[in-house]
DNA sequence: AAAAAAC
């Protein structure tokens, strides 16, 4: 029905607040009825006056009785220690210790897993199958060799629940009906799963990455590694002998001030080509890199030396407002609460403690001692980077574990042993599934963005895991806007927190201006371009996913070089897209709120936001992309005249001052809030975009000799076609 | 309702 959705690309249906919140209740009430009508064994809330109890000095750790975890109805988790805090050393004796088999699963399994986890599906990771399929027939085993090209081929992916309708690919876990190895992810039919570290003693067997015995080859060959594997990054402490991208190897501010800066500069060109690089901290303008002085603001509030003295390196001696505020009482091993405005150092400002609490300390196989949560991947690597200096100066270890990546150096560096765990939340789940990460030993818990963490969406995977952790240690939670979203995170888990708010959660009028167009519907694509075209490093937030992709389209069309970045596209298209917007070879991004929290990227002047944000706190954490660390940056809205009074009011609740203005192409006053020009009209070319793209191309003679067959790069004839890969596939939803 | 978050 032309016509009747308007032409803004918005959607027609919006809900209000009031339909919102009155959606919320109803649901709460539901899940209510559903706990007190329960005759089942307490569910966590109920459960909650014990875990107070159990709170009690640093000593006291101790692991949660298998029984409860079971209640809550995790898929098998190390059920060894019952009821022993560590002594898990009947792990090794299969027989005396109750199977899982599918019986005794289905006992117990679908009904508690449900309560909690209703997305899940209860028998999911029994349903795989290893042997028995009945199209075996039509795998070969060389299949895993065009898997890997293909799968990165298309920027575009779709979400990984519906990926098992691909009709003859299999999903990742079902794929290894090749031969007759079984694949680690099987274990559950040998009756139990033990930690991944200990499966050694199963015979020859030996872990994923060290499985030659399937031959020649060797998956995940350390040796190419590095150039291959973004991901790698964090195992860099490990392998001193190949660490082609340590952050201390960079070239120093000081080096190019001091003239070598054009080589240099392509040093660093070369080392990080390859690799998204995310450069999280913003480095502060003045100073060189110096010896601690005396009034070294980090070593006055009780940071270690070490880690005051590798500030110093950075010229990072004064501690930002959130910083000073947060770090006595975390360094002090209280809970703490932390607000400060985006931008304002609040990853150093719980990593210096954290790190400062684990010094010393040594962690235990598959045990990480402190657990950072983070809404999503990109945000996990930055803090993962930003701490990596501080936790080797320490001899400590961290690892990102998120998903998209690769599983087996998640598995070895949680073997190795872990300090600190920088995570997502899905994947951390998924890991603790598996057994590989065990909660019972951390120390500290941290929630980056921990008013986003509460959000509803994430809320279960999040109190699943910090369920796990034992009472008595410390929490950190920090956000640039916390509300009274978190209150049940803070009830539930915090212990007497301290609140340390140092700015305003209000947009800064000091180093941000902002704006708000009233524009007409047929004006927003040209005027978003004609803003997306200035100088400068633009971000633009659009409300979905589908739009990202459009938008990014429209402006190419119009010969703005601009690209999506979204949850839809595979973590390899994500690296890179952020990759080449931080390096510059892409001025535009157009994101979704993916971006929206901690992602940091310097010199982003302007943030263009065509669908105006959910609420206050979006609009906050969007403009919070520009204006990083005392810099300067614009904050443009586009609102269409049914947007104008949901504007005003987000503007009032994020503190803005400024009033709507109405204007149409070519005003001037688009020109002199944002430096918009208007557009050259002339198309950039579609292979420009897929250069970005494309994984990197793999060397001649590997990987496509058998293309052709089932690999889903038989969609080859289209590129060039204009295709913006996948979207054809994927489905409004 | 969208987005994000495992494969």
């Amino acid at each position: 029905m032309p016509g009747q959705r308007p032409n803004d690309g918005t959607k027609k249906t919006r809900w209000s607040t009031a339909q919102k919140a009155e959606a919320r209740t109803v649901k709460k009430a539901r899940n209510a009825r559903r706990t007190d009508a329960d005759p089942r064994p307490p569910r966590r809330e109920d459960r909650r006056d014990d875990v107070r109890e159990d709170r009690r000095p640093r000593d006291g750790y101790r692991s949660r009785p298998d029984a409860e975890r079971g209640e809550r109805g995790h898929a098998p988790r190390a059920r060894a220690d019952e009821g022993r805090p560590f002594g898990r050393d009947d792990r090794g004796a299969r027989s005396g210790r109750p199977s899982f088999d599918r019986t005794d699963r289905g006992a117990r399994g679908p009904v508690d897993r449900d309560r909690d986890r209703p997305q899940r599906r209860p028998f999911e990771r029994d349903d795989r199958r290893p042997y028995g399929r009945d199209d075996r027939g039509e795998r070969r085993p060389y299949d895993r060799d065009d898997r890997r090209p293909s799968r990165d081929d298309r920027g575009e992916r779709r979400p990984y629940q519906q990926r098992d309708d691909r009709g003859e690919r299999r999903p990742y876990q079902q794929r290894d009906d090749r031969g007759e190895r079984r694949p680690y992810q099987q274990r559950d039919d040998r009756g139990e799963r033990r930690p991944y570290q200990q499966r050694d003693d199963r015979g020859e067997r030996r872990p994923y990455q060290q499985r030659d015995d399937r031959g020649e080859r060797r998956p995940y060959q350390r040796d190419d590694r590095g150039e291959r594997r973004p991901f790698d990054r964090d195992d860099r402490g490990d392998r001193p002998a190949r660490r082609p991208f340590e952050r201390d190897e960079r070239p120093t501010r000081d080096a190019r001030a001091e003239g070598e800066g054009r080589r240099s500069a392509e040093r660093h060109t070369r080392l990080f080509e390859n690799t998204p690089t995310t450069h999280t901290r913003p480095e502060r303008p003045e100073r060189h890199a110096a010896p601690v002085t005396e009034d070294n603001g980090f070593a006055k509030l009780g940071v270690p030396m070490p880690l005051v003295e590798r500030l110093a390196r950075d010229g990072i001696t004064e501690p930002f407002p959130i910083q000073t505020a947060t770090l006595p009482d975390a360094l002090a091993g209280r809970d703490v609460l932390g607000r400060g405005r985006t931008g304002s150092g609040k990853t150093l400002a719980f990593g210096l403690a954290a790190l400062a609490r684990l010094a010393g300390g040594t962690a235990r196989p598959n045990r990480p001692r402190a657990v950072v949560l983070v809404p999503t991947r990109e945000l996990a690597m930055q803090v993962s980077d930003a701490l990596q200096p501080l936790v080797h100066v320490l001899g400590l270890r961290h690892k990102l574990v998120a998903g998209g990546m690769p599983y087996p150096p998640q598995f070895d560096a949680l073997e190795r042993g872990l300090d600190i765990l920088i995570a997502t939340p899905g994947r951390l789940n998924d890991l603790v599934d598996r057994g590989a990460a065990i909660l019972d030993g951390v120390e500290i818990a941290i929630l980056d963005e921990a008013d986003h963490m509460a959000d509803m969406g994430f809320m279960p995977e999040v109190t699943a895991l910090l369920d796990l952790i034992p009472a008595g240690g410390q929490r950190l939670l920090f956000s640039a806007t916390l509300d009274n979203g978190i209150d049940e995170l803070v009830e539930r888990y915090l212990v007497d927190p301290v609140t340390h708010s140092t700015d305003e959660a209000r947009a800064s009028v000091t180093t941000m201006a902002h704006h708000v167009l009233l524009i007409e519907p047929q004006h927003k694509k040209v005027i978003t371009a004609e803003v997306a075209n200035r100088d400068g490093r633009t971000v633009v937030f659009v409300r979905t996913k589908l739009g990202a992709d459009r938008v990014a389209m429209q402006l190419r069309e119009q010969g703005v070089f601009a690209a999506a970045l979204h949850g839809g596209l595979n973590q390899g298209a994500r690296n890179r897209v952020l990759a080449a917007f931080k390096d510059g070879t892409l001025p535009v991004l157009v994101a979704t709120d993916v971006a929206a929290r901690g992602i940091h990227v310097d010199d982003v002047s302007v943030v263009l936001q065509v669908d105006p944000p959910a609420d206050h706190k979006d609009y906050l954490h969007r403009a919070g992309r520009t204006a990083r660390a005392g810099e300067e940056g614009t904050v443009v809205t586009l609102a269409l005249p049914h947007q104008k009074k949901m504007m005003e009011r987000i503007g009032r609740d994020a503190g803005l001052t400024v009033e709507p203005v109405r204007v149409r192409p070519g005003d001037d006053t688009i020109l002199a809030a944002t430096g918009a020009r208007p557009t050259s009209g002339e198309a950039i070319p579609e292979e420009r975009l897929r250069r970005l793209l494309d994984p990197p191309r793999r060397p001649v003679g590997r990987g496509r000799r058998f293309g052709g067959g089932s690999g889903p790069r038989r969609d080859g004839g289209h590129r060039g076609s204009g295709g913006y890969g996948g979207r054809d596939r994927r489905r409004d939803g």
